[in-house]
DNA sequence: GCGCTTACTGACAGTAATGTAAGTATTTAT
DNA sequence: ATAAATACTTACATTACTGTCAGTAAGCGC
């Protein structure tokens, strides 16, 4: 009666949950990377992957649990990207820093994530768990900053200048990512080289004024 | 058979189409500022603005409909506004227009509204009518640097670096009314303080940087 | 091999949204 | 007042997506 069909003796390929997680989250990433919201749709991505969209409910337990593993991923990568710099260099590289962030973000539909999320919040504060963005733009400041006045005293409005211009980073390369295009005069294959050349003519502003110290000119 | 219910003779208000569109939109983005994309769902606007949801479709043909008119309306806000500054001011005061596209873009729902568009316009280029950000950006880039070297000659690489700064104002405008609340330290009601400080230094980069010409610091 | 666990599947249920059709009521013009 | 135009409504059709259920097969330990 209820025998589902014949039983097809097909191969079926089996993998890890670990496995399985990554490929689920990677097809619904480029599935957003060239849709819109609306492009995360289980169907899809179980086209997409080669199984049947129940499976990626076995994994994720619904489709919300998806999206939320995306976002936990989109800000895992972020947040580790930027903590491997500081953690390395010795020099505060500046450039370094945005143009990784840089690269981070346009990775395939990484800042539409972001935006996703920061669109999802408001309505209830399903904050991921542990990374909290705002903890690590004050880490970010922090360090920044114990390496700029490596043995003077500290001042506190400087402290959150420098805020101020890890946050601008930020948004730079998310306002790039996302909508830089649709305000960008070029088109076609210059595009590339003008994002570069935006992000290195930003880095060189950002550096400046840091070793300038804008904020407190007559300061010594 | 077919006689739909009974013939109620309440009252029924009867809006312009000019007013009905107005209502609809603003219920629309209202619910957008307050919940994810997903929030724009035409039952839940008939509500709050006391009609039916039949009569959203009457007045703009589908939901795509809608959703059009709303980004049409939003880039149309931003460009009039910058337009006006631009054009009633002598001095382009770059606080005033960094603050006047923050007010805008802080409205509630624009800067979700314009992400959100920015994302749908990858599977199909649906540009809006008659408006081209990246014209915008050239426009406001080249009112600018004729008012700076008023008479002088100009040199094609400072127009770059100007267009640079206008788009990175927009981006830091946009990154912050998106993303802004959730790398920012404080909480509550410091919020919208710290919002207009971080502007307020903002500004001061741009202006100090604008004026120092650090493009070509041996040009004079 | 044998059996247990579980990744995986097909079919279906439930739900909710957009869109349609036909009819009602309100404004404006004559 | 009467008629035309149309804003607006109720009821329904359609579609499509998430989530459930019972069953299948693939790997692993014994």
């Amino acid at each position: 009666m209820t025998e589902t069909t014949v039983p097809t003796g097909k191969t079926r390929r089996r993998r890890s949950p670990e496995v399985a997680r990554e490929e689920i989250l990677n097809a619904a990433q480029h599935l957003l990377s060239l849709g819109g919201p609306d492009a995360i749709r289980l169907q899809d991505i179980a086209r997409d992957v080669g199984i049947s969209h129940p499976t990626i409910l076995h994994h994720f337990g619904s489709r919300e649990g998806l999206i939320e593993a995306l976002d936990a991923r989109a800000l895992h990568a972020l947040t580790s990207d930027v903590a491997r710099i500081l953690q390395s260099n010795e020099e505060p590289q500046a450039g370094e820093l945005v143009e990784r962030v840089a690269e981070t973000m346009d990775q395939q539909g990484l800042a539409r994530l972001i935006a996703l999320w920061s669109m999802r919040e408001t309505d209830g504060p399903t904050s991921l768990e542990g990374t909290d963005p705002a903890a690590l733009v004050a880490e970010v400041s922090e360090l920044i900053r114990s390496r700029l006045d490596a043995t003077e005293g500290v001042e506190p409005d400087r402290l959150e200048a420098i805020s101020f211009r890890v946050r601008l980073a930020v948004f730079a390369m998310f306002g790039q990512a996302l909508i830089g295009d649709a305000m960008s005069p070029v088109t076609g294959d210059e595009r590339k080289a003008e994002r570069h050349r935006f992000r290195q003519w930003f880095s060189e502003l950002m550096f400046e004024s840091v070793a300038r110290d804008p904020e407190s000119p007559t300061s010594e």
